[in-house]
DNA sequence: ACCTTTTCCCACTTTTACCCACCATACTAG
DNA sequence: CTAGTATGGTGGGTAAAAGTGGGAAAAGGT
């Protein structure tokens, strides 16, 4: 199961957030029976979010990445930016979780904030920069022209 | 189970510093059984941070460190700097270490620093050395004509 | 013997975890 | 149709934990 959609949600003063219940079930459906789902939260390198795995998922990820020559400066400093940012987070009773201070600023969130939905993750946007990155891409997009070949063949 | 994300910290007036919980715990589970967790803080040669180590995954790597071929000027020089500056260091009754005051000069740390989880170790970082660092990193990042191939094979 | 550095201990502040309460919406049953 | 009842999202109080700072004893070097 993937996750799917949007969804905005607010940050409280304390910075938490509350899963969305269609996000937090597919959490809970990966996580071990009678444990709290786990998942871990880091940054995207290109883009001001945050990125959001179930644990299961990340843990994949963080051993491709341990993988990588650790003589070749482009995988140092990858591994730098995601396992120096991915931070385990579980989810409380109530089934919110608590950004840390460091991502949340990288993200630039204060409290309106939107999830969406991205296969096995989800990505954290703050509002106002989603929404102006969202503009950027519907302009891209209609510039056919610039579209690689491989999207062309594409059937929606 | 690793080390990963990052967390501030300040350092007093005696150059002491907090382990937080999230890693203490880690060197804890590395250590024997009613032992203090020990563990072993060296320089990375390649930036100005520092690496700590749990003592067992450092016996490791002084091993395989000693293991190079001495008559070659490269290995000699990795084992001065790394082995040289290889302290071993105690977590104290309330969590803290203090760091000798030569590796705190070669990572020019004096208050606020970085720690960032990096798999088997941690990376300790001046904060202000650290933000500047993480600048050019995304910078590099975002011009992904340069990555390499390998890099590109990665999905996130 | 003196000065410096380190260790141990205690006190304070900030952050986090846990709990409960409230409101809006949607759904159920009379 | 409406009252009652779940459920999801939000806000906030409080106690425990984590992090911070500093005094004073102990250790170590000169």
């Amino acid at each position: 199961m993937m996750f799917r959609g949007a969804a905005t949600v607010n940050l409280d003063a304390k910075g938490r957030m509350a899963m969305p219940v269609r996000f937090r079930d597919l959490f809970i459906e990966k996580a071990p029976i009678d444990a709290n789902p786990q998942l871990v939260i880091t940054i995207d390198t290109e883009e001001s979010c945050l990125l959001i795995y179930p644990l299961v998922e990340w843990n994949i990820i963080q051993q491709k990445l341990e993988q990588l020559p650790s003589f070749n400066p482009a995988a140092r400093r990858i591994q730098r930016l995601l396992i120096g940012h991915a931070t385990d987070i579980e989810l409380d009773a109530s089934g919110r979780i608590l950004l840390p201070a460091v991502l949340r600023e990288y993200a630039q969130v204060d409290k309106k904030v939107i999830l969406l939905g991205q296969g096995k993750k989800i990505e954290l946007w703050s509002e106002s920069l989603w929404s102006a990155r969202r503009e950027t891409y519907l302009q891209a997009n209609s510039n056919t022209e610039e579209l690689p070949e491989l999207l062309h063949q594409l059937s929606l």
